[in-house]
RNA sequence: GGCCCGGUCGUCUAGUGGCCUAGGAUACUUGGUUUUCAUCCAAGAGAUCAUGGGUUCGACUCCCAUCCGGGCUACCA
């Protein structure tokens, strides 16, 4: 059976790249009827959090990203990490450096039978070089990867176990997918160039060894990897600011994923049907907040009065008519935020020049009678989407008036703005006294403007 | 610097040797609808397929080189 898991490390909150990462290995467990399995990678004991840990677990389950089984935290296995590098001390593949465990490549590598193929490393990156630091093996086609191909790199003297008994990445990793049972290992394109000692070292325990899946990256617009000087990167974030989970979840998807078709609306389960790792691109994605925009606003569109109702308790809006709701299917908003603050106002009683209830190509007066005349039939309605919009036209037909006397003024009083939503649908959203009072509040005020 | 990975409209992408004078989506522009705006509908513009060499009757698709971008190069993960 394949088994996939994600492994964050509590240090920050659910990062969109890290969050796609563990939907991909979500999807593909699932599609494939497995299992999908989670583990915290708390060793760094310094940088790890609770309130991180938990904003992870949050991100996830917000976003409908289920783990099978319990978690599984490093922290809690130190001793197995120490016993397993003991053994190869004992063998003579690791030695102990300042009190570190460090992985002697030379060594490992005859004793796999691997030919010795060194280069020379520095010390210092971006570019400049300082010292020599030693050497690196190179070895080639060293593994597979699901969506690169061969995998080649090169593997130096390593630290496995911190002086202060902890272990690096590279050995928990390796350890613990072994211990849970991982069959394919699907992470960041940023792990490609540690997977040559991560199989080397699974060599060495006598370990299966996994399939891996290195998908691209998520990338900012100058095509660096996402950071918080792009954007929001925290999957909370984009809950507060008023995303639907569906919809982030649709656009990560088609992040570097798509199914060879014209399609683009998928739920989760449409994903898990659809998602094969063939289908996974092998170049990075700049995240672009306007598609996600576009596929959010088309959530917030279809989502059912119920769930709209839940969705903007967040946000301030605690219930909302059948009109406000239906308000909100047709505003074309990118975000509950927006939604609920659109509704909010709508709720507050307009404040508003009398001058904007007079159309610009009609009267004080002309304005006056259709206002009143709408008031009137407005007691005796019902209230409806098709007899309000009669209603009105009606007012138009009987007081010899034209649509700027009577649908723009109304709308005026209802809304308060000089663009809103047309008048029958804040009619539907306010309801009748509310309407009616507001209608009255302008005719009132446009009596008294001179 | 070394090693690794990548490079099709601004962005996400389709394209696995002829169907490509490169398709879809988004964003943008224009028109229609709407009393206005948004929605919605339609149309348009936008990519010499990073560049240069090959291979081939024929290349976005295969090979090589170059350039550009990113990742790793930590007792972070």
């Amino acid at each position: 059976m394949i088994k996939t898991r994600f492994a964050p490390s509590p240090t920050g909150q659910l990062h969109i790249g890290s969050a796609r990462t563990a939907l991909f290995a979500f999807l593909f467990a699932k599609h494939n009827e497995g299992e999908f399995a989670l583990r915290i990678e708390d060793t760094d004991q310094g940088r790890s959090t609770k309130e991180f840990e938990k904003n992870i677990l949050e991100g996830l389950d917000w976003l409908g990203i289920n783990h099978d089984g319990e978690i599984l935290y490093q922290s809690s296995r130190l001793e197995i990490y120490k016993s397993a590098v003991e053994k190869l001390v004992q063998n003579g593949f690791a030695v102990e450096k300042d009190g570190a465990i460090v992985l002697q490549a030379k060594e490992a590598l005859e004793k796999l039978g691997i030919p010795l193929e060194p280069i020379k490393t520095f010390v210092g990156w971006r570019g400049e070089k300082t010292r020599e630091n030693g050497v690196a093996y190179f070895l080639k086609n060293i593994g597979d990867d699901l969506i690169h191909g061969k995998i080649s790199g090169a593997i130096s003297d390593t630290v496995l176990l911190r002086s202060d008994g902890t272990p690096t990445f590279h050995l928990a990793v390796v350890i613990d997918d072994e211990e849970m049972g991982i069959t394919h290992v699907v992470r960041g394109d940023d792990h490609l160039s540690n997977t040559p000692l991560h199989i080397i070292l699974q060599k060495l325990f006598n370990y299966n060894i996994p399939k891996y899946a290195h998908i691209p990256m998520i990338l900012g617009t100058d095509r660096s990897k996402l950071s918080k000087r792009h954007a929001a990167t925290a999957v909370s974030d984009y809950k507060k600011m008023g995303y639907l989970p569906e919809a982030l979840v649709n656009f990560m998807a088609l992040l570097g994923w798509n199914p060879k078709d014209d399609r683009e609306i998928f739920s989760l389960d449409d994903l898990i049907r659809e998602f094969k790792l063939e289908n996974v691109n092998k170049s990075g994605a700049i995240f672009d907040i306007e598609k996600l925009n576009w596929m959010n606003g088309g959530y917030i569109q279809v989502e059912s009065p119920k769930a709209k109702v839940e969705s903007l308790k967040d946000f301030g809006v605690d219930e909302l008519s059948v009109g406000e709701s239906e308000l909100i299917s047709r505003g074309g908003f990118k975000t509950l935020q927006e939604a609920a603050d659109y509704i909010t106002q709508l709720r507050k009683t307009p404040e508003y020049d009398s001058s904007l209830l007079i159309f610009k190509k009609s009267d004080k007066e002309k304005t006056n009678i259709g206002l009143k005349t709408t008031s009137e039939k407005l007691s005796n309605a019902d209230w409806s989407e098709e007899l309000l919009q009669k209603a009105l036209e009606s007012v138009v037909s009987e007081k010899n008036l034209t649509n700027g006397d009577v649908f723009w003024p109304v709308r005026v009083a209802l809304s308060g703005a000089e663009k809103s939503p047309s008048p029958v649908e804040l009619l539907l959203a306010l309801g009748k006294d509310e309407s009616i009072k507001r209608i009255t509040k302008a005719i009132n005020g446009l009596e008294n403007q001179n």
